[in-house]
Parts: C-alpha cells; sequence; structure tokens
DNA sequence: TTTTATTATGCAATCGGTTGCATTGGTTTT
DNA sequence: AAAACCAATGCAACCGATTGCATAATAAAA
C-alpha cells in the first residue's frame, strides 16, 4: 500500500520543521506568504491528507457531532437528515446518527456510545416513552452543549429547536371549525412528548374560542403510524354518532386512516374532514389532497447544525438562546372542504 | 471541566503499566484473569473512557466507514441508512453518510472529503448521472474497499449488493400482460443506472416472451420524483392512443401520477393499469393500492455494513463476493386487476 | 540445583499534528 | 553603535493508546 504522507515529509523536502509546516496548512497569521505557498504547493504534489487523528487528539476536539433520533425512515426526520447533513458537511464536522427506535433504553445506549465517541456536541429529538434526563446528564457535566430539536425534553435547559405546534394545532383545529365541522376527532402520539401535548393545546384552544366542548374521549392517543391510521378507521365506523371532522397529528397515519375508510364506505371530507400534520409529500398524492401543516424539517436540521457549530465556534451563547421557533403554516387541501350536498 | 482518565491514571493508581491496563481493556489474553477483573473495576469507577483518537492514530484505522447517497430523504435510501446505522452500531463502527444529491460534482466532492476522513471503507449508491469511476481511483489504489449497493457503478470489478432488477421489471411486466393489458408504458430514470436499464430488460423481455413489439417510445425517462409523475399523467391525457397500463420504477412517481390522472377524469385501473417499485409505505394508503415490487431496503443496508466488516476484520475476502443478489418480489394490490366492465 | 518453559508484566518507541516558548536575523529607534 | 523591536521559524514537549521486545517471576523438567 501506499506510504502516507506526513507533515514531516514535507517539512524534510522543504528544508523546514514540521511546526511551519502544520502552521502554514492552518494558515496561521505568522506564517511568510510565501513559505506558504510553498508548502501548499508541495503538499498538492505529494498527496498530502492531515491524519484527523492526531489533530483530534492534541486538539481535544472530534470536530463531530452526534444526533439521536426515534427513527430514520421517517419522511419528517429523513428530511432532517438530510439538511443537518448538508450543513454539517460545508463546514467540516462529521455526523454520527444513531436511531433510537422510539425506545428509551436505546436511547440510553445511544447517549452512552455518543459520549464514548466523545461527540462536540449532541442533538436529540426524544423517543415516545423518555421520561428521564438522567443519560443526558454526563453530558451537561463535562460542558458537551445539547440541543433537542422536535420533540424536546422540558424543563431541561437546554436550547430548544422547535415549530410552534400549539400554534400549528390551533390553526389545524381553527380551520375544521371555520369550514363548519363541529365534532371533531383530534388523533395524536404519546402526550408525553411535547409536540403532541402542544398540538393538543391548540386544538383545546381553537374549541374553546368557538364554544366547542372539549371532550378528553375526542382524543385518540396512537403510534400515529400506518398501522394505527387502520385501527383508527375501523374504531370510527363503529362509532353509534360519528365525527364530522379528524385533526390528525401525522400525514401518514391520516392517509392511511383516509384510505380505511374509503374502504368502509366513509368517504373524505364528504362524511369526514380530515386535517393531517407534516406536509409530507404523501399528503399531494392521495385523493383527496390531504389539509396540513407544513413542517419545516430542512430548516429545522440545518438550523440545528448552524447553533450547534456556531456554539462550538463560540460565535454566540447557546445558554442565551433557549428556544428557536421556525415558521409552520396550514396548507389548505381538498381533505377538509366543506362541500354542500346537492 | 472534569478531567478526564486515561489509562495511565488507572496504571498508576494500580501500580501497574499502563501497557497492562491497554492490554487488560483489550482482553488480550497475555493478562492474568484477576488483573483484568481488577483494570475494569477500578476503569468503572474512575469513569473511564478509551481515547478513539489516540487508538485510532495508533492502530491506523478508523473504525468508520463512508456512506455516499443520492438522497437521504426517500423512503428506499433513509431504510437503507436505518438497516446500515443499525448493523454499524451494533458492531461499534461509525457511519459517515453524505449524499451527492444526484450530482456527479457533488459525488465527487463527497468521495474527496471521505479520503480525507480515512474512512475504513466506503459504501456507495451513484448519482443519477455518474459516469466517471476517476473519483473512486483513490481509493482502490490505496486499498480501501469499495462497495457498491442499490446503483452500481457496472464494470467496476468491485463487489456489488443488489436486488435483481431485471427479474423485478420482468413480474412487474409480465404481471400487467397476464391481467391482459397489451399496451405497457414504462416510466423509469436514467438508464446510466443499473437499476433502470435492468428493469428496462425485464419489462423488454416480458413483452418479447409474450409477442408483445417493444416501442421504444413506450419507454419514458424521467426524474420519477413527484412532479415527473404529474408530467406524466399530463402527458398520457394528451395521448391520442392511451396505454392500458403503466409500469413505474418509484411507487412515489407512480402514485403521484395516479392522483394526477384522477384529477384528468382517466381512473386507475379501470383506464389504466399501474404497478410501481419499491413497496414504499405510500402504496398501500392510497386508492386504489398500489402493486409494487417489493424493495428490501432494510436488509439491503445491514447486508452492505456487514459485508464490509467481515471484509475488514478479514473474515472474509470480498475480492471473491462479486455480487450479492437480495431478494425482491411482486405484491399484488388493486392498482392492477383487471375489472371486468359491467 | 541448574536448566528450560511458561506466564505475566514492564519498557520505550511510535502514530502525526499542535503549540508555548525560544531563537535567529533583520530593521528601526535612540 | 547600542538598544529595542519585529517577523519568521525552530525546538521539544505534549495528546493517549498500542505493541514488539525484553524481563521478571514462577513452575516444570533435567
Amino acid at each position: 500500500m501506499g506510504k502516507e504522507i506526513t507533515i514531516y515529509d514535507i517539512a524534510s523536502q522543504l528544508q523546514l520543521s514540521p511546526a511551519t509546516v502544520s502552521r502554514a496548512l492552518n494558515n496561521h497569521p505568522a506564517i511568510n506568504e510565501k513559505t506558504k505557498v510553498l508548502i501548499n504547493a508541495k503538499a498538492e504534489e505529494l498527496g498530502y491528507r492531515s491524519n484527523k487523528f492526531a489533530s483530534n487528539l492534541r486538539k481535544q476536539k472530534t470536530n463531530t457531532i452526534g444526533v439521536i433520533v426515534p427513527r430514520l425512515n421517517s419522511y419528517i426526520m429523513s428530511t432532517v437528515i438530510a439538511g443537518m447533513e448538508k450543513v454539517a458537511n460545508d463546514e467540516g464536522f462529521n455526523l454520527i446518527i444513531s436511531q433510537s427506535l422510539e425506545s428509551q433504553r436505546k436511547e440510553i445506549a445511544n447517549t452512552k456510545t455518543m459520549f464514548n465517541s466523545r461527540v462536540d456536541g449532541l442533538l436529540v429529538s426524544v423517543a415516545f416513552d423518555t421520561d428521564s434526563f438522567e443519560h443526558f446528564q454526563p453530558f451537561l457535566k463535562k460542558k458537551i452543549p445539547l440541543i433537542f430539536f422536535d420533540r424536546i425534553f422540558e424543563n431541561s435547559d437546554c436550547p430548544n429547536i422547535v415549530i410552534d405546534n400549539a400554534k400549528g394545532g390551533y390553526e389545524a383545529t381553527k380551520h375544521l371549525i371555520e369550514q363548519g365541522f363541529k365534532n371533531i376527532i383530534h388523533i395524536t402520539g404519546n402526550l408525553k412528548r411535547n409536540v403532541y401535548s402542544d398540538r393538543l393545546k391548540g386544538y383545546q384552544q381553537a374549541l374553546s374560542e368557538s364554544g366547542i366542548l372539549f371532550k378528553s374521549e375526542n382524543v385518540w392517543v396512537t403510534a400515529l403510524s400506518l398501522e394505527a391510521g387502520k385501527e383508527v378507521a375501523h374504531r370510527i365506523k363503529a362509532l353509534p354518532i360519528k365525527p364530522d371532522a379528524l385533526f390528525v397529528s401525522s400525514d401518514l397515519c391520516a392517509v392511511s386512516c383516509i384510505a380505511t375508510l374509503k374502504d368502509l364506505d366513509i368517504t373524505v371530507p364528504n362524511d369526514i374532514a380530515v386535517v393531517g400534520f407534516n406536509n409530507d409529500p404523501v399528503s399531494q398524492v392521495i385523493s383527496p389532497k390531504l389539509t396540513t401543516i407544513h413542517y419545516p424539517a430542512k430548516e429545522m436540521g440545518e438550523m440545528a447544525v448552524k447553533s450547534m457549530i456556531n456554539h462550538l465556534k463560540g460565535n454566540f451563547n447557546l445558554d442565551a438562546t433557549n428556544t428557536i421557533t421556525l415558521r409552520s403554516e396550514l396548507i389548505v387541501r381538498e381533505s377538509s372542504l366543506f362541500l354542500t350536498h346537492s
């Protein structure tokens, strides 16, 4: 195998010291411009590549950011990751990505791995059932910056990057009410998680503003999965008094529910109107097209990594920023429109 | 900040040498069992964590596998990555993931980054427009194992992990023919890529076996995106003689096409039958449910990383294995069924 | 008891950059 | 001409784990 070129090779060929070569390659101001040019040219010529391990070892930095998400293969998360990767790549940072698969146990294992990998910072969207903060303490103790995004850990004192979920829930529900629907069921996920509890708050507020009585039996907690959508449809079919609208906290679940409802001879929006959440591409390709709340997933990923890198570089203090809220918005399509029955 | 514990700390506290500590922690056979227990206990007690940078520097290994994919946020790719992450995580390897965004230029930049990050191995699914192998040469020269998956680089001598795309294309088309459809349009992606050219071969074979004349104008090359699906629908609408079936190389595109056709008063499968590819969840939640070819994305990701790690550990020789083919299968749903028009 | 194995541990060099603190040679100031 | 200063470079000690080779300690064989 071809021998690796080091700064020592460059140094000896140019009759310089390794120190000078190192400084030149890092564009240190104390080095003469001409010398820099010389060294860079020689480095290029020899096919030199810096050894990150030697460098990291000495600098005690890893240039690596850890990311823990519930799942990688959901539209939202894969898009968040795509945004993260883009920024990290541009800034010369590496990402170590792992998935908790919605289990706190796995999430704890992942944080341990991240800790041992000595990530410079950690970005987390917590699992459904996480209720302990314990496994994040080592990071705080070692002053390793920790940022939550999407599903945050409330009361943690860590910076958060979120959308205004309450506003999203409010707008979705308000829209349904404005369309004339009154008996609205809310399909959501584990209410431990801010994203779902906040949307529920928005739902409740919209109801209350319009003088509609909130009934807790109209809030159905599910896994928001494809299967959950099917079950919801069957449950609705069996209901003696059917709702006139659904507000579902995930497009994929909403869409699966709509499909199953159709199989059960309940049509959307004629019999039941539906609003989803996320603006997953799937929302545009079904019939009727799904009204939803746009979720700025890519921007969230970009923002998370940008904030982290800025903080690591000392550009701004994360402690000061507590929460960054990104813009989300209602997208009205066919699934929620009141049609006059001719 | 809390000071980091090193093997030297453990060594001095136990009156041993760092060498012994290092060996003990790595379970070296020459170390006495009792000593190992002692050292492990002390390591635990002090909260020792190994410094991967020192270790990698010395061992000249990175324990890191690079992954380059066209996009992260497609169902297939995010699922492949999920599978990769699972195995890599279990085996103590890190993944560096980057996306080429379907551009050869970006792919080249990514390979450079991977090369400079000194990944131990590289897994690649190539971009739409990649036609040069040049940027992979440095890896071969340095004998860094390179494995292609899904979209492979043909005639590269590198191991490949794929499904039998020709078989998939054949089965999809054959199924349509068996349903009585004869004028089948094939919607596909850039034919430079094996996945598309092979499926086309299967399509052609199925036609020829049934004595149906292959017409090149029945093969439409598109981006297979959501937008592409819409365009296809409009193009079909404008056709004087309409096809009776479509074989689309991506579910998302197929589904988007179906939705648009519906808007244009062409119903599926009554007017036109459709078969997709991938078994994307979206295929189950639309109406009619989409017939498709199941793509074992998670298994592919797992297999890719497993093969790579096995090779890196010297368990088996990659050069011997040239191609690993995973099982795919036709899933018949409603979108392709011939309905007798009552 | 001396010699030969066997087992367990230590020594010290090494991996390749980085960086605080000299040092050198030249220029400017007094 | 001596003193003060500055710009550019070098010296050498790190960072923390690994590993070939030597050595010590103990057991087994002669």
